[in-house]
DNA sequence: ATCCATAAGGGAAGCGGTTTCCGCGGGTAA
DNA sequence: TTACCCGCGGAAACCGCTTCCCTTATGGAT
């Protein structure tokens, strides 16, 4: 058994070739596969990275998420893909689970909310898995004592504002999500930022926070013409919500000349809608790349912060002001 | 420890409850967490479904692959989303990855390759896999051995081949997708049959086949334009192609009165582009749902086949036609 | 010819659980 | 009282591997 063993996986003890022939030629006879969970518990862990994400979208697909599975494919590590929930305890008990697979590294993608009460509860399930052993890395805001790859929002938003004052935009309406989500928070803040160095404001009423969704993003546009609200622009902190106010406006026969509308994210859909959404390109591959080489570089003493940022596209949905 | 693993998890002995109750005080001081690897092998069995898909996506997301995310939770099943890769043999390899975890439950999704040479090496997989007592669920064409849910592709693309007659349209492109591909096969064969009806046919070299994705569509559609072949409308076997198509057309700025396009799935993307796109809604989450069904109820004796049919959604990229 | 380092095989002890089986105590029926 | 059954705790076997450790064989250096 044991020579079987040294001779069906990677082994640092060598197996004199004529015997790992004849188990491998054993092996393929008897249609043999490890059983992976006994080698876990054997081992005390369990190759691979688990990526824990919230949810599934079903309407536009996660680049981050598809950039990770890329890369780890690249890596030849096993994929492991786990739908959570929205619920910071649902990410806990997922944690638990990992780490009750003892799996070796751990992966989370998905922002936090701010004053979130299971935060806590988060920190010390992961710190409890990395003490066991586990890697951890989180694709998020900085903040937390784990390797983290987080993306510059408030930069790309700064810069956002900046490029649309150029284009001659003056009023501005948000959608600016989730109101305790740290990504929309850091996007809506770095916006309105870039808009104070041209002296311009958003009056609160036209910061529209709530669900973060393409749907949302819809029936909040409509509020807001229905409203009657004077505005030029709408600035979405997403691309999935900016999709969704770029659709109302054309069902509602309003043109780009009149609100224009800019997103953030640059996810892939947008070739294929008009008119073209101005937005800020983030690097999702890169993202990915870096979170795992995070994970499967040594563990450092301190944790590591990467920050990637992104740059803005101006497209047709941001037509200059005249 | 035996009145510990009782008390843990619901073992049909019972236990004390002042016991019960001073074990689940113990693990919850100690932070225990039970080792799933562990539980899978003295067990035998891992509870859950391992989803197993070719691919993720990076621009529209796979409404199969949310719809059995969603009922999953919904059954409060684990779900283990594993991509595979392209190849059938990156297929065979999971599968027997999942066999070595002793998984509960295996479904698939993905289309299958006609005269594909790895088809038997996966069916003896599967074979295999159900031999030692796992259940396995597909969700893509009938023909092999085992429960599938697959939805009509001939059936709806001759319905939508009908309705188009009807609107109007005569010439038409086919947009293939693999040549090899069943699905793409099954909807090009039932939107032929549907135009048969009404003594109209394609002509071979408008049918173009190759890539599945909505670049090579946009480059196909290119080429049939360039071509000069004169055509008032393109079907494109799947919704992705359909919005590359669409987005070639625009950007060539041919109205879809000069050529019409219509795809096959409804992905809820089609919401947010201009002209709306008309299609072959399938519901995909009866698809999952109907798959998950198959999955937890008894085996049968016969494999069971279970399909789920669309209907045709008229929208504004195939206006009448005058 | 002797010694010692090294390669390689194999027995057996885990890994962290589950489950079978045995035995004990107490309640119920005769 | 006595016999029997049932509920429950705990010892130990077992799940399918990995790996430690012991042993033997081999070959080069002295």
């Amino acid at each position: 058994m044991a020579t079987a063993s040294r001779a069906l996986n990677g082994s640092d003890r060598s197996v004199k070739e004529a015997n790992r022939a004849r188990v491998l030629a054993a092996a393929d006879e008897l249609g043999y596969s490890a059983n992976v969970a006994a080698q876990a518990v054997a081992r005390g862990r369990q190759r691979g990275v688990t990526l824990l994400v919230k949810t599934m979208p079903d309407d536009y697909a996660n680049p981050m998420v598809a950039g990770v599975v890329e890369a780890a494919r690249r890596e030849q590590l096993p994929l492991n893909l786990i739908v959570a929930g929205t619920d910071s305890s649902d990410l806990v008990r997922e944690v638990n689970a990992a780490r009750g697979q003892r799996a070796e590294i751990v992966m989370t993608i998905g922002g936090r909310q701010i004053g979130d009460r299971g935060t806590p509860a988060l920190v010390s399930a992961l710190q409890r898995y990395e003490a066991e052993g586990g890697r951890v890395v989180l694709i998020t805001q900085a903040g937390l004592p784990f390797d983290t790859v987080s993306y510059a929002n408030s930069q790309g938003a700064h810069e956002l504002a900046q490029a649309m004052v150029e284009l001659g935009y003056k009023k501005f309406a948000i959608l600016g999500g989730y109101p305790n989500g740290m990504t929309q928070r850091d996007r809506t803040r770095g916006f309105l930022d870039g808009l104070a160095e041209h002296n311009l404001t958003v009056p609160a009423d036209r910061i529209i926070t709530g669900d973060f969704t393409r749907s949302a993003a819809y029936v909040a546009t409509g509020d807001l013409v229905r409203r009657g609200i004077e505005i030029d622009a709408i600035f979405a902190v997403n691309d999935a919500m900016a999709l969704g106010a770029l659709t109302f406006l054309r069902d509602a026969g309003i043109p780009s000349s009149q609100i224009a509308v800019a997103g953030f994210d640059d996810i892939k859909a947008l070739r294929d809608v008009t008119p073209s959404l101005t937005t800020v390109h983030l690097p999702w591959d890169d993202v990915a790349a870096e979170a795992l080489s995070l994970a499967t570089t040594a563990r450092p003493d301190e944790p590591r912060l990467s920050v990637v940022s992104g740059h803005v596209v101006v497209r047709a949905s941001t037509p200059p002001r005249t």
